[in-house]
DNA sequence: TAGATTGTTAATCGATTAACAATC
DNA sequence: TAGATTGTTAATCGATTAACAATC
C-alpha cells in the first residue's frame, strides 16, 4: 500500500517493459509469476521488480507472487491505458506516414483524430483512414476538437513555429521526432523526445568500443 | 588527459546530442563556448559538461572555453563517426521503408547495402536504391558482403529466428524496432532496442499524471 | 597581471541491490 | 505448520553537482 508521492523517470521507463511482458505471460495462459521467475526473463533483479511495483501498491500476496492478469491491469491503470488522449499528427512524409500506420495507438492511449501536411502532393491523401489537412486548417481544425497531444514528424526548421501553434491551441504533450530538441518549460507540457539518429549514433560508437577489446 | 577505462551509458547517450548542438553551432558560424553557455543551450549544468568531456580527453582551454569545431571533430571521432558499418535491414514494410528512406545513415556511420523482406507485393521494388530481396537469399547476400549491423523492422514473431540467421553470419549489433526483446548476451553483440510504443507509453503516463496537479 | 574558465577532486543526491521481518 | 515470497528498510553503488586549484 506504500505510495510514493513522485515516481522517478527510471521506474516509468520501465513500466511499459512490464506490460508487455506481462501480456505475453497472460496470453501464454501463465497465470502466477514471481519477482524472481519475472526477473530472469526480463533481464532485471527481483529486487527491483517489487521495489518498482511497490512505488504504485502492493499488487503481490506474500508466499505466493503477482496475479499476472491482475498485475497487468493494474500496470496498464497505472499507465493510463483507459483513456484515450485526442492527438493530431504533423508532418506525413515518409516518417509520418509509417507512425501513422504502423503504431497501435489505441492500446497505447493516444486516438489520431487529424493528419496536417504541408505539401500539395500530400494534402488530401488518406492515411489511416483520415484526410491529410494542409497545415493552415490547424487552428480552425483544434478548436472544433482540441487535441492533448502532437506527434511531431516534421523537418527542423518548421518546428518552432509549428510547436508554438500547437501550445497556442492547448496541447499538453509532445512526441517529438523532429531534429529539434523542445526544452523550454512551459509548466505543464510534456515532452518526449524520440531522436532515432541519436540512438543509432550510439550504437555506433559501442560496435567501435566492442571492436577494440 | 584524464581517460577512464569504461564510459558510462548516461554519458554516451549524451554524445550524439552534443554533437548535434556542436554542428548547429559551428553552423551558426561561433567559435568558441564556454561549458557554461553550452549548458544553458542545453539544459543541463555546466559541470556535467566538463564532466562527461574530461571521459574522453580535455578538450578546452583554461580561460577560453573550447573550440566549437574541434570540439564537434572530436565527439564525431569518439562516436566513431569517421568509418561506416555495413548493414542490412530486415523487413521493408512501413517502418522499414520510412526509416530507409527517412534516415541519415551515412552521417550516422552506417551503409545500407541490402534490404530483406518476405512479402511477394515487396520483393523487387527499389528503396532508396536498393532493390528488396527475399529474406531467402539472406545467407548468401551476407556470404558476399557480410554486414556489422541489422536494422529489424519485422514482426514480434519472426524475430527469434531471424536474429539467429544473422548471429550466424557475424551480425554484431542490433537496432531493434520489433517487439521483440533481444536480451539474450551473445558477448560481443550490441543491440539497441527502440520500442516507439514503449516511448508513447510514458507520454502517456505524464500527461495523466501532469493533470492531476 | 587579472579575469575567466577549464580539469579534477570532493560532496551530494538518487537509484539499485541486498537483507530480512512480515505474512500468506 | 513449514516454505515461499512479498513489502520494506538498510547498504551499496553510481551519477550528478559543487567547489576550487591549475592555468591559459
Amino acid at each position: 500500500m506504500a505510495k510514493a508521492d513522485h515516481i522517478s523517470m527510471s521506474v516509468i521507463r520501465r513500466l511499459p517493459r512490464y506490460y508487455r511482458f506481462l501480456y505475453d505471460l497472460k496470453e501464454n495462459g501463465v497465470v502466477r509469476i514471481s519477482s524472481r521467475e519475472l526477473s530472469q526473463r526480463m533481464g532485471l533483479t527481483a529486487s527491483q521488480i517489487r521495489q518498482d511495483l511497490n512505488c504504485f501498491g502492493g499488487f503481490g500476496q506474500q508466499g505466493y507472487g503477482y496475479m499476472v492478469s491482475q498485475l497487468y491491469d493494474e500496470i496498464g491503470h497505472i499507465l493510463g491505458m483507459d483513456r484515450l488522449s485526442d492527438t493530431v499528427l504533423l508532418g506525413a512524409g515518409n516518417m509520418g506516414r509509417a507512425i501513422a500506420n504502423h503504431m497501435d495507438f489505441e492500446s497505447r492511449g493516444i486516438r489520431l483524430t487529424d493528419i496536417f501536411d504541408d505539401s500539395p502532393q500530400v494534402i488530401g491523401q488518406q492515411i489511416r483512414g483520415l484526410t491529410v489537412r494542409p497545415i493552415s486548417e490547424l487552428e480552425t481544425a483544434c478548436q472544433e476538437h482540441p487535441p492533448q497531444v502532437a506527434i511531431l514528424c516534421i523537418p527542423k526548421e518548421a518546428a518552432p513555429s509549428i510547436v508554438e501553434r500547437l501550445l497556442a491551441v492547448g496541447v499538453q504533450g509532445f512526441w517529438n521526432f523532429s531534429h529539434y530538441d523542445i526544452l523550454y518549460e512551459h509548466p505543464g507540457v510534456i515532452v518526449e523526445n524520440v531522436h532515432l539518429g541519436d540512438s543509432l549514433m550510439t550504437l555506433s560508437y559501442q560496435l567501435k568500443t566492442q571492436r577494440k577489446m
